[in-house]
DNA sequence: TACTGATCATTT
DNA sequence: AAATGATCAGTA
Protein backbone atom coordinates (compact mmCIF):
# COMPACT_ATOMS: atom_id res chain seq x y z
CA UNK A 1 0.00 0.00 0.00
CA UNK A 2 2.47 2.48 -0.97
CA UNK A 3 0.99 6.49 -0.74
CA UNK A 4 -0.32 7.84 -3.73
CA UNK A 5 1.55 10.35 -5.34
CA UNK A 6 1.28 13.78 -3.89
CA UNK A 7 -1.58 16.17 -6.07
CA UNK A 8 0.39 19.33 -4.72
CA UNK A 9 3.62 21.17 -3.28
CA UNK A 10 1.93 21.59 0.23
CA UNK A 11 0.46 17.81 0.06
CA UNK A 12 4.30 16.62 -0.48
CA UNK A 13 5.92 19.18 1.88
CA UNK A 14 3.60 18.27 4.33
CA UNK A 15 3.65 14.39 4.00
CA UNK A 16 7.95 14.62 4.13
CA UNK A 17 7.28 16.54 7.60
CA UNK A 18 6.02 13.93 8.86
CA UNK A 19 8.95 11.70 8.30
CA UNK A 20 10.56 14.14 10.13
CA UNK A 21 12.16 12.70 13.58
CA UNK A 22 11.52 8.77 12.28
CA UNK A 23 14.40 6.65 11.98
CA UNK A 24 14.89 4.30 8.73
CA UNK A 25 13.85 0.97 10.74
CA UNK A 26 11.05 2.57 11.40
CA UNK A 27 10.28 3.89 8.06
CA UNK A 28 11.32 0.07 6.68
CA UNK A 29 8.32 -1.69 8.89
CA UNK A 30 5.91 0.34 7.47
CA UNK A 31 7.06 -0.29 3.97
CA UNK A 32 7.61 -3.70 4.54
CA UNK A 33 10.52 -3.76 3.38
CA UNK A 34 14.08 -5.27 5.36
CA UNK A 35 17.16 -2.61 6.35
CA UNK A 36 20.46 -4.16 4.65
CA UNK A 37 23.41 -4.50 7.23
CA UNK A 38 24.97 -1.31 5.79
CA UNK A 39 24.93 0.67 2.05
CA UNK A 40 27.94 -0.97 0.44
CA UNK A 41 25.26 -2.73 -1.61
CA UNK A 42 22.78 -0.91 -1.48
CA UNK A 43 24.10 2.66 -2.04
CA UNK A 44 20.35 3.55 -2.92
CA UNK A 45 18.47 1.89 -0.63
CA UNK A 46 17.82 5.14 1.69
CA UNK A 47 16.56 6.94 -1.80
CA UNK A 48 14.08 4.62 -2.08
CA UNK A 49 12.89 3.89 0.93
CA UNK A 50 11.82 8.01 0.98
CA UNK A 51 10.53 7.22 -2.34
CA UNK A 52 8.35 4.73 -1.38
CA UNK A 53 6.87 6.99 2.03
CA UNK A 54 6.19 9.87 -0.70
CA UNK A 55 4.70 8.43 -3.03
CA UNK A 56 7.05 8.78 -5.84
CA UNK A 57 6.65 7.55 -9.38
CA UNK A 58 9.67 4.68 -8.26
CA UNK A 59 11.78 2.81 -10.47
CA UNK A 60 14.40 4.33 -13.08
CA UNK A 61 12.46 6.34 -15.59
CA UNK A 62 14.02 9.51 -16.91
CA UNK A 63 11.33 11.76 -15.65
CA UNK A 64 11.08 13.80 -12.32
CA UNK A 65 10.28 11.95 -9.16
CA UNK A 66 6.96 13.61 -8.99
CA UNK A 67 6.44 14.17 -12.64
CA UNK A 68 3.02 16.26 -11.92
CA UNK A 69 4.66 19.03 -9.50
CA UNK A 70 8.30 18.86 -11.33
CA UNK A 71 9.47 18.31 -8.53
CA UNK A 72 13.10 16.06 -7.74
CA UNK A 73 13.59 13.96 -4.39
CA UNK A 74 17.57 14.22 -2.68
CA UNK A 75 18.20 12.69 0.42
CA UNK A 76 21.56 14.12 1.43
CA UNK A 77 23.78 11.73 4.35
CA UNK A 78 24.15 14.39 7.32
CA UNK A 79 27.39 14.07 9.37
CA UNK A 80 27.56 15.29 13.10
CA UNK A 81 28.87 18.47 12.29
CA UNK A 82 25.27 19.24 10.51
CA UNK A 83 27.07 18.94 7.28
CA UNK A 84 26.83 17.21 4.20
CA UNK A 85 29.09 13.52 4.02
CA UNK A 86 28.89 13.13 0.23
CA UNK A 87 28.76 15.19 -3.38
CA UNK A 88 25.17 14.52 -4.14
CA UNK A 89 24.99 13.18 -7.93
CA UNK A 90 22.59 15.32 -10.21
CA UNK A 91 22.67 14.07 -13.53
CA UNK A 92 25.14 12.64 -16.43
CA UNK A 93 26.55 14.90 -18.71
CA UNK A 94 25.74 15.01 -21.89
CA UNK A 95 29.90 13.88 -23.84
CA UNK A 96 28.61 14.26 -27.84
CA UNK A 97 26.19 15.66 -29.82
CA UNK A 98 26.59 19.58 -28.13
CA UNK A 99 25.81 21.72 -30.84
CA UNK A 100 23.06 24.24 -29.92
CA UNK A 101 22.82 23.61 -26.02
CA UNK A 102 22.58 26.22 -23.60
CA UNK A 103 22.63 26.30 -20.06
CA UNK A 104 18.94 27.07 -20.55
CA UNK A 105 18.10 24.21 -22.38
CA UNK A 106 20.39 21.59 -19.81
CA UNK A 107 19.09 18.83 -18.05
CA UNK A 108 21.20 20.07 -15.26
CA UNK A 109 19.51 23.14 -14.53
CA UNK A 110 15.95 21.78 -15.44
CA UNK A 111 16.75 18.70 -12.70
CA UNK A 112 17.99 22.10 -10.21
CA UNK A 113 14.72 23.87 -10.83
CA UNK A 114 13.11 22.71 -7.70
CA UNK A 115 14.74 20.15 -5.24
CA UNK A 116 12.78 18.52 -2.21
CA UNK A 117 15.59 18.02 -0.15
CA UNK A 118 15.57 15.50 2.58
CA UNK A 119 18.29 15.32 4.84
CA UNK A 120 18.85 11.71 6.92
CA UNK A 121 21.31 11.17 9.46
CA UNK A 122 24.01 9.43 7.80
CA UNK A 123 27.63 8.92 10.06
CA UNK A 124 28.31 4.93 9.34
CA UNK A 125 29.09 4.43 13.31
CA UNK A 126 25.15 4.92 13.49
CA UNK A 127 23.40 1.68 12.77
CA UNK A 128 21.49 2.00 9.48
CA UNK A 129 17.78 1.18 11.25
CA UNK A 130 18.93 4.03 13.98
CA UNK A 131 19.43 6.84 11.53
CA UNK A 132 16.77 9.69 11.53
CA UNK A 133 15.29 11.78 8.96
CA UNK A 134 15.43 15.39 9.18
CA UNK A 135 13.24 18.23 8.49
CA UNK A 136 12.44 18.79 4.63
CA UNK A 137 13.51 21.68 2.82
CA UNK A 138 11.79 22.83 -0.98
CA UNK A 139 14.51 24.54 -2.78
CA UNK A 140 14.63 26.67 -6.14
CA UNK A 141 18.53 28.14 -6.74
CA UNK A 142 18.70 31.68 -5.69
CA UNK A 143 19.89 33.88 -8.30
CA UNK A 144 23.44 34.11 -7.02
CA UNK A 145 23.45 29.78 -6.22
CA UNK A 146 21.84 29.70 -10.40
CA UNK A 147 25.12 31.67 -11.23
CA UNK A 148 27.56 29.50 -9.81
CA UNK A 149 25.62 26.35 -11.30
CA UNK A 150 25.54 28.21 -14.77
CA UNK A 151 29.12 29.51 -14.45
CA UNK A 152 30.26 26.02 -13.69
CA UNK A 153 28.36 24.16 -16.47
CA UNK A 154 30.01 26.27 -18.98
CA UNK A 155 33.26 25.59 -17.74
CA UNK A 156 32.74 21.90 -17.72
CA UNK A 157 30.94 21.95 -21.14
CA UNK A 158 33.23 24.11 -22.93
CA UNK A 159 35.99 21.78 -22.17
CA UNK A 160 34.23 18.79 -23.11
CA UNK A 161 32.98 20.49 -26.20
CA UNK A 162 37.17 20.79 -26.73
CA UNK A 163 37.68 17.44 -26.07
CA UNK A 164 39.18 18.09 -23.02
CA UNK A 165 36.84 15.79 -21.05
CA UNK A 166 40.08 13.27 -19.41
CA UNK A 167 41.40 16.30 -18.54
CA UNK A 168 38.99 17.56 -16.06
CA UNK A 169 39.56 17.19 -12.45
CA UNK A 170 36.73 17.61 -9.76
CA UNK A 171 38.65 20.96 -8.61
CA UNK A 172 37.36 22.52 -12.25
CA UNK A 173 34.13 24.14 -11.14
CA UNK A 174 33.30 26.10 -7.67
CA UNK A 175 30.38 23.94 -6.68
CA UNK A 176 29.45 21.95 -9.65
CA UNK A 177 31.94 18.60 -10.04
CA UNK A 178 32.37 16.21 -13.18
CA UNK A 179 33.28 12.74 -12.13
CA UNK A 180 32.88 9.23 -13.29
CA UNK A 181 29.29 7.73 -13.24
CA UNK A 182 29.45 4.71 -13.92
CA UNK A 183 28.81 0.54 -13.24
CA UNK A 184 32.67 0.42 -12.76
CA UNK A 185 35.91 1.88 -14.96
CA UNK A 186 35.27 -0.58 -17.90
CA UNK A 187 31.61 0.97 -18.83
CA UNK A 188 32.22 2.94 -21.63
CA UNK A 189 31.04 6.02 -23.62
CA UNK A 190 31.69 8.13 -26.67
CA UNK A 191 32.82 11.64 -26.08
CA UNK A 192 35.20 14.03 -28.42
CA UNK A 193 38.65 13.60 -28.61
CA UNK A 194 41.50 16.89 -28.70
CA UNK A 195 41.38 16.42 -32.19
CA UNK A 196 37.32 16.08 -32.64
CA UNK A 197 37.52 12.63 -33.72
CA UNK A 198 35.39 9.85 -31.31
CA UNK A 199 37.04 8.76 -28.37
CA UNK A 200 35.45 6.04 -25.63
CA UNK A 201 35.65 7.65 -21.96
CA UNK A 202 34.02 6.84 -18.79
CA UNK A 203 30.76 8.31 -18.38
CA UNK A 204 30.55 11.33 -16.34
CA UNK A 205 27.98 13.01 -14.31
CA UNK A 206 27.33 16.42 -12.46
CA UNK A 207 27.76 16.42 -8.61
CA UNK A 208 27.09 19.26 -6.47
CA UNK A 209 29.62 19.75 -3.90
CA UNK A 210 29.25 19.26 -0.07
CA UNK A 211 29.58 23.27 0.53
CA UNK A 212 27.21 23.66 -1.62
CA UNK A 213 24.71 21.68 -0.51
CA UNK A 214 25.29 22.71 2.85
CA UNK A 215 25.20 26.51 2.37
CA UNK A 216 21.71 25.69 0.28
CA UNK A 217 20.74 23.52 3.89
CA UNK A 218 21.70 26.60 6.13
CA UNK A 219 20.12 28.99 4.68
CA UNK A 220 16.94 27.82 4.72
CA UNK A 221 17.78 27.09 8.76
CA UNK A 222 18.92 30.32 9.14
CA UNK A 223 15.81 32.02 7.47
C1' DT B 1 39.05 16.21 5.50
C1' DA B 2 38.60 16.96 0.61
C1' DC B 3 39.23 15.07 -3.40
C1' DT B 4 38.90 11.19 -6.74
C1' DG B 5 38.27 7.30 -9.15
C1' DA B 6 35.64 3.19 -8.51
C1' DT B 7 31.72 0.79 -7.44
C1' DC B 8 26.75 -1.43 -6.31
C1' DA B 9 21.69 -2.61 -7.53
C1' DT B 10 17.88 -2.30 -10.54
C1' DT B 11 15.13 -1.11 -14.55
C1' DT B 12 14.48 0.34 -19.33
C1' DA C 1 24.54 1.10 -22.41
C1' DA C 2 22.01 4.53 -20.04
C1' DA C 3 18.89 5.89 -16.80
C1' DT C 4 17.33 5.72 -11.82
C1' DG C 5 18.99 5.71 -6.70
C1' DA C 6 23.85 7.05 -4.54
C1' DT C 7 28.16 5.68 -1.21
C1' DC C 8 32.66 3.52 -0.82
C1' DA C 9 37.40 3.76 0.17
C1' DG C 10 42.25 5.02 -0.88
C1' DT C 11 45.31 8.93 -0.81
C1' DA C 12 47.15 13.35 -0.81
Amino acid sequence: MQPSPPTSEHALLERACNLAGQTLGELAVQAGISVPMDLRRDKGWVGQLLEWHLGASAGSKPVPDFDNLGIELKTIPIGYNGKPLETTFVCVAPLIGLHGLSWEKSHIRHKLARVLWVPVEGERDIPLPDRHVGSPLLWSPSEEEEQQLRRDWEELMDMIVLGQVEQITARHGEVLQLRPKAANSRALTEAYGANGQPIKTLPRGFYLKTHFTAALLERYFIL
